[in-house]
DNA sequence: GTAGGGTTAG
């Protein structure tokens, strides 16, 4: 009996050969193979090779090497269960099901169609091609199971965002008397991390995490790893840290896990001292570590320590790849150096949709909307095809840039694209509408969307009827508001607003009441900036900073300079009544301004100033602000919650549109 | 034959 393909040792190597006859394994050579079988083509009797990839290749130089089956079929031949594995094998790795399926038949009238081993690898090729369906059925058709077909599925469901199908699978496979390994349970703990909100995975989490202590699993560095991300998830650091401690053996994955929990929190200075500690023992920074740690930068704007992370991952000599590239155009962008943003995308040895998504974005927080628009048909020209979150990114960007015809153009096209938009693409016309002055055209446009308006889209149309002082549309569109979410402090102080800068103080005072009533807070407004790597930061009428006597002293002397040349204070900024003069006294210290009074005294003159804010900068400091751009001869950039305010010279990016 | 960590919008 010949066999098709064959594994074999020689000398303690394994080599894989066409053939194989067992009266000739110790005299085994290529010449010998060809001997036996002379009717096969020479290609064929010479591959007796050491790498699997290889064989298959001189199978079919350009191909998967599945033509072989033919071969076999036509001279009656026994394939060994080899054949089936290297040929599933690079199904899989070349993501082709449909090839696969073709095995998967061969399989089916072979002698091998109840062997679990072979089961369990036809399996795995489709659960690693997102053919879940198949996976299922043969799951369910599979009559000899072990408890790596288990696993397989599991894992499948697992990698394939159904968290609770593959959590479901655990007490049917013990029940089934069929016991965990560890590959079971990582694959059962990223599916209890992937679950929509923290009690559910702490729930299920904290059960799989006795269940590994009972097995002994946990000091498993894959079992630990996903432990601890589990609990990171969470925001459980403290059980994170803890599961990491006792893990006898640590990888980059575990460190990964660690450094992206705390970046996802925010704490970048905790991400930042692992990333050291990671590097003082010896561990290698992975694209992952790197993405973490700038996706962190990003989220706080911190642009000093972002450059200093980048100048590690030019130290390390890596490319820029894609996944790491985006976040690092993604963290320059948001910490306000668009400049810094376009030189990686530039750079960018790969660039998929999301790094143009990224660039888009970064466009869009900075109001460069034509740049955006020019962006997005470079795409276009290159073939790419765009996605939800591009039109997204787009139709933002000429919202903040006041494009309204090539707004309402691009969001007409989007079914083009066979891409039905969101909602979020819906708030983000009727916030183009309205910032355009077009507010009857905003109202008429949420009465005929197909979908059920949100907070979110008459939220929108608050805002604009704020920025265009319209108090009857602006008090309607709070109510639908206040219905539909009655908890946002954002919108009670929208409409506060909208009535203060009518002088309807009694209207104003209802909304302060009705906050008060529905345990609606305000968010405490505070700015930050950061001078000699110490940040300051400042709430309004603050007198808690050590100098605040030279800041109040600073931004009296400012105040008085830009109003010799046109400032005017917009009262209207102050939530609650009071007279004209103390409302004055109030906007003169809301924190922005504290924080750049500050900025003035402490920094070189001339030097850029980076302001942050928690919450939307205000009217009146930002007509402010632009005055003092001119009036000190420098550049103040104010990141606040929305966007980018590049002030320079008496004017901003954002053309007054935020 | 089966496993863990990272990206864009709001």
């Amino acid at each position: 009996m010949s066999f098709i393909v064959s594994k074999f040792k020689c000398k303690g190597i394994t080599f894989f050969s066409l053939l194989h006859v067992t009266h000739y394994s110790s005299r085994f050579s290529t010449a010998a193979v060809a001997s036996i079988e002379p009717k096969i083509p020479p290609d064929f009797s010479s591959c007796i090779v050491q790498d699997k990839d290889l064989l298959l290749k001189s199978l079919n130089p350009s191909g998967t090497g599945l033509h072989v089956l033919d071969l076999v079929d036509e001279r009656s031949l026994e394939p060994h269960p080899t054949l089936y594995h290297l040929l599933l094998k690079k199904c899989t790795f070349l993501r082709k099901p449909k090839l696969g399926k073709i095995v998967h038949a061969h399989i089916s009238n072979s002698l091998f169609r109840g062997d679990v081993v072979i089961l369990n690898t036809l399996l795995n090729m489709y659960a690693r091609c997102g053919c879940l369906d198949d996976a299922r059925n043969l799951f369910d058709e599979m009559s000899v199971k072990d408890m790596v077909t288990w696993t397989t599925l599991i894992t499948a469901y697992s990698q394939h965002d159904r968290p609770l199908d593959a959590l479901l699978m655990f007490p049917q496979m013990l029940s089934l008397g069929f016991f965990p390994n560890e590959f079971t349970l990582s694959s059962l703990l990223k599916a209890s991390a992937a679950l929509p909100d923290t009690p559910q995975i702490y729930f299920h989490g904290a059960q799989l995490h006795g269940f590994s202590f009972k097995c002994g699993f946990h000091s498993n560095v894959y079992v630990g790893s996903s432990l601890l991300d589990m609990y990171a998830r969470c925001g459980c650091m403290d059980e994170a840290h803890f599961v990491f401690d006792v893990l006898p053996t640590k990888n980059e994955v575990s460190w990964n896990a660690l450094i992206a929990g705390h970046a996802r929190k925010g704490q970048l200075d905790r991400a930042l001292s692992l990333f050291l500690k990671m590097l003082r023992q010896d561990f290698q920074p992975t694209h992952f570590t790197f993405s973490s740690i700038f996706g962190a930068c990003a989220s706080t704007g911190s642009l000093e320590q972002g450059k200093w992370v980048h100048a590690h991952v030019i130290k390390s000599g890596g490319e820029i790849i894609a996944f790491m590239g985006n976040t690092l155009l993604h963290m320059y962008a948001k910490s306000g150096s668009i400049q810094d943003a376009k030189m990686i995308f530039d750079r960018l040895v790969k660039r998929d949709l999301v790094s143009w998504n990224s660039m888009l974005t970064a466009y869009a927080q900075h109001g460069l909307g034509k740049e955006a628009v020019q962006c997005f048909q470079k795409m276009l020209n290159i073939g790419l095809v765009p996605n939800d979150i591009t039109f997204l990114c787009l139709l933002t960007a000429c919202s903040r840039a006041g494009l309204l015809e090539e707004g309402q153009y691009y969001f007409k096209s989007m079914k083009r694209y066979n891409i039905e938009p969101g909602i979020s693409h819906y708030v983000t016309i009727v916030d183009l509408l309205g910032r355009a002055g077009l507010l009857n055209e905003a109202l008429r446009f949420i009465n005929e969307m197909p979908i059920q308006p949100t907070a979110a889209v008459w939220g929108a149309l608050l805002g604009a009827c704020r920025m265009h002082k319209n108090v009857e549309m602006g008090s309607f569109a709070a109510e639908r508001v206040f219905e539909l979410d009655p908890h946002d402090s954002g919108p009670h102080v929208l409409l506060s607003n909208i009535y203060a800068s009518g002088n309807r103080w009694r209207d104003a005072a209802k909304v302060r009441k009705l906050m008060k009533e529905s345990g609606v807070k305000k968010e405490p407004a505070c700015s930050w900036v950061e001078i000699q790597n110490t940040v300051h930061m400042f709430v309004a009428s603050d007198d808690s900073h050590p100098q605040m006597g030279a800041i109040y002293k600073k931004w009296e002397e400012i105040s008085a300079r830009i109003k010799e040349i046109g400032y005017v204070p917009d009262t209207s900024h102050v939530l609650f009544y009071m007279d004209e003069q103390e409302r004055e006294v109030k906007l003169q210290y809301h924190s922005e301004k504290l924080a750049l009074a500050f900025a003035l005294l402490n920094s070189p003159d001339g030097s850029t100033i980076r302001i942050k804010k928690n919450i939307r900068v205000c009217g009146d400091c930002h007509s402010a602000f632009k005055f003092v751009s001119k009036v000190v001869g420098r550049e103040i950039i104010v990141r606040d919650t929305n966007r980018f305010h590049h002030f320079y010279d008496g004017s901003c990016s954002c053309g007054n549109f935020w």
